[in-house]
RNA sequence: UCCUCCUUAGCUCAGUUGGUUAGAGCAUCUGACUGUUAAUCAGAGGGUCGUUGGUUCAAGUCCAACAGGGGGAGCCA
């Protein structure tokens, strides 16, 4: 048995001294030849040890380098330095796993998160990565949390599909035959009776249709998982493999999904301000720092934890499309021609535009409702004004649209009407309108990004650096 | 995929109108010092200037293509 050690965060978290620990973990630097500064992961602030050198061999000395896996054992006394309210007075010292200095990349200083991006299989051991991971496994937390406390079932929609009809995106083919010798059928087509599942497959782009399946019978699901687009995609927002929470709810409808949908955008930041706020206060000081480097009008006026604290205080605007439109046409910024896309009833809303108002307009989260059927999916319940559907979309300042829900067309003929006019192959989706044929009900639900909001939360730029290991085109090396 | 910018030491960057042996800070190594907080001081090592091709007496510097990265856009979460 070699678990015997103290954790870093509760020896900080306690004023209490004159007593003996081991602790684990490794060395961040190693100053004067006395004083190591030990992180192990539990806490965004490190452990000081002292050593007194004069005890020790040199030769074990110069093993402690930044990078090194340590094991200590010794005292914790109140400390004589200012950094710190307590430090361990060293009595015996193991190097675990040595860590040459000349190949360690990571030096006691900032690095470029570009150039962390090169080596995501050392970032954790940085305070910005730490503090990153410690949050987004937080937040994973407070949102199965919020949905237990709330009778939900956690639904595990299949990661495997064989639908390819849902229209959500390019998808990943999942396959076992021979890339270099395809089996074709006499016609010349790849003949897909001889792969594994005995038809073309996908990786998910969407758990949803599954999770309607699940709703109307145990009433609340939510699913959580992975979720995959092939879409040649280069932003900072977009990746191949991404995780996604998508509630449905049986017997709700667009108004009551808002409101969960804001009530839980709202738990998870408040989770979060009282759980991690040594790792937030740690992003927070990073940001006024990259700050400082840019003009004063780029500057944004809130720090990180004023606009969490902020999201959570304020109600969420919400409004339809229409009105949107009509602030956009009514703008300042439209007048003085400073949007690059038009703005008329009926075109999508571009990034420029939901920007305009959520952060020049309303300066606080927005929801979007009553967009017109043309530019939205074909599940989506239809109005009575013939042109709307029941959907919305919630726009958070800096990343655009982090929630898309909307109640789903419950009644049959309507849904398959608008399946024939959008040539979604209704014979393929028989499973899905069984829901409808069978004790069919009034139900809502929507899509949270669960990277998006992340980048929310920890203030980080690009979503690359919210993910463990990020999945973009021409990426996949760690 | 489109637009735009970038690529010089391990990292972050400077490098004049093209002109001798390409520089700095940090890191590393050696030595000094030792209650430090990204410790300090002195010295040393470290570069096929992203790749390929072109212009020129001469290219880190100018031109082209390609690769990788950043920012913006589209698609979306």
């Amino acid at each position: 048995m070699i678990n015997d050690r103290t954790k870093v965060k509760d020896i900080l978290e306690s004023d209490k001294t004159g007593y003996s620990v081991t602790v684990k973990g490794w060395v961040r630097t190693f100053r004067s030849n006395r004083f190591i500064a030990l992180n192990d992961g539990s806490s965004q602030y490190n452990l000081q040890a002292v050593v007194d050198f004069e005890k020790y061999d040199p030769a074990l000395l110069r093993r402690i380098t930044t990078g090194a896996a340590i094991s200590i054992h010794g005292e914790i006394v109140a400390s004589r330095g200012a950094g710190q309210r307590v430090e361990l007075q060293v009595q015996s010292l193991e190097v675990l796993g040595d860590c040459d200095p000349e190949k360690y990349p990571l030096q006691p200083k900032k690095h470029s998160l570009e150039f962390l991006r090169e080596i995501a299989h050392l970032r954790f051991r940085t305070n910005t990565f730490g503090a990153v991971f410690r949050i987004r496994h937080a937040l994973a937390f407070a949102i199965h949390q919020f949905f237990n406390k709330r009778g939900f079932v956690y639904l595990h929609s299949p990661v495997i599909t064989a639908s390819d009809a849902e229209g959500a995106g390019e998808m990943f083919r999942v396959t076992t035959l021979d890339l270099n010798d395809v089996p074709k059928t006499t016609d010349g087509q790849i003949d897909y009776k001889l792969d594994f599942f005995g038809r073309p497959t996908n990786l998910t782009v969407s758990g949803q249709l599954e999770a309607e399946l699940g709703a109307l019978a145990l009433g609340d699901v939510y699913t959580f998982g992975p979720t995959f687009r092939a879409e040649n995609s280069n932003t900072p927002r977009h990746l191949a493999e991404f995780w996604m929470i998508e509630p449905e709810m049986a017997f709700y409808d667009l108004e009551d999904n808002m409101n969960l949908a804001e009530q839980m955008l709202k738990y998870l930041i408040t989770y979060l301000l009282k759980h991690n706020a040594d790792d937030l206060d740690f992003l927070e000081k990073r940001l006024l720092d990259e700050e400082k480097q840019k003009p004063q009008q780029e500057r944004s006026d809130m720090s990180l934890m004023e606009k969490l604290t902020f999201c959570c205080e304020q109600p969420f605007e919400r409004i339809t499309y229409t009105e949107a439109i009509d602030i956009l046409l009514q703008s300042s910024a439209l007048k003085k021609k400073k949007f690059q896309y038009p703005v008329a009833w009926g075109v999508d809303l571009q990034s420029e535009h939901e920007r305009y108002l959520v952060e020049k307009h309303f300066k606080k989260p927005v929801i979007i409702t009553g967009y017109p059927k043309e530019i939205k999916a074909f599940y989506m319940r239809q109005n009575t004004d013939d042109k709307t559907v029941a959907a919305m979309d919630i726009l958070f300042p800096g990343i655009g649209e982090i929630i898309g829900g909307s109640q789903r067309e419950e009644r049959y003929e309507k849904l398959v009407q608008r399946m024939e006019e959008m040539h979604i192959p209704a014979k393929e989706m028989f499973w899905y309108l069984d829901t409808r044929r069978f004790g069919s009900c009034p139900h809502a639900g929507y899509g949270l990004g669960f990277e998006r909001m992340m980048m929310f939360v920890t203030g980080m730029s690009n979503i690359r650096d919210v993910i463990p290991f990020p999945r973009t085109p021409k990426n996949a090396e760690f």
